[in-house]
DNA sequence: TCCTTAATGCAACTAGGTTGCAAATATAAT
DNA sequence: ATTATATTTGCAACCTAGTTGCATTAAGGA
């Protein structure tokens, strides 16, 4: 099924996804690493993650890359779009499970739309 | 009107924006400005600019900041919301005057919403 | 013209992310 | 089980966007 090698590496990082929808930062997981594995190796892994189509990837708030694993995140329908959520307070990201309208623009071709939302989180709303 | 002083610096940059709606990235106007003025002082300038209300920012492809003069982009409305489009083809920027739907998220607040587009331009779609 | 305060230049720094290469290791072949 | 080989890893060095502290310069009002 998958190309590449089930290393130490690559285990404990597929780890950190398998149970959850939850995403992570590549800094939050670089850090949550660091007495296992170098931090080039935490970038490659995730990369070929996102190649594989196991894991999708986008960038919150101040232009740092996230990764999520999504259910409807398959190889094939990498260009689904779906917005993601920040926190400004806890900086906490969620996958919305919404679905976008993308404006059409006269001329141009879209392949991709990114929407990020920010604001409070329902923890940090109270 | 304005609170900051019209330095030598402040004409230079604004002129650049001036006459046009275009969108440059910061990196972009620090090359542009790299004779004049140092780049400290290029991004100091476009933070005030920003708060001032006569241009307004967002993050391109691959966390850049860009900057842009808008029409409606004045101190009170910076939350208006429009999305911007990035060729993927020449890195070109545009601010597009649709304006999106924001979906509403249970037991969220948004205070800000940011799309972007990606794909080709018109010159690049040939 | 002088004085105050904002703006600038500079150099050093931070942080996310990348690259090249030698060493290590997963997996397939024997 | 052992070997061969191709992928993966660690490391160190690097790149680039963006920030900071501080001494110097220059707006622009009195």
């Amino acid at each position: 099924m998958s190309l590449s090698r089930q290393t130490q590496s690559v285990k404990l990082v597929w780890q950190v996804f398998e149970k959850t929808d939850n995403a992570y930062s590549v800094v939050e997981l670089v850090q949550m690493h660091k007495h296992t594995m170098n931090k080039t190796t935490v970038y490659r892994i995730l990369e070929r993650f996102e190649k594989e189509g196991k894991l999708h990837t986008f960038l919150g708030k101040n232009g740092l890359k996230w990764y999520a694993k999504c259910h409807d995140c398959t190889s094939h329908n990498h260009s689904d779009i779906h917005p993601h959520f920040q926190c400004n307070e806890c900086g906490k990201v969620e996958c919305l499970s919404v679905s976008v309208q993308i404006p059409k623009i006269p001329k141009h071709q879209i392949d991709q739309a990114n929407m990020l939302l920010l604001g409070q989180c329902e923890k940090c709303i109270a």
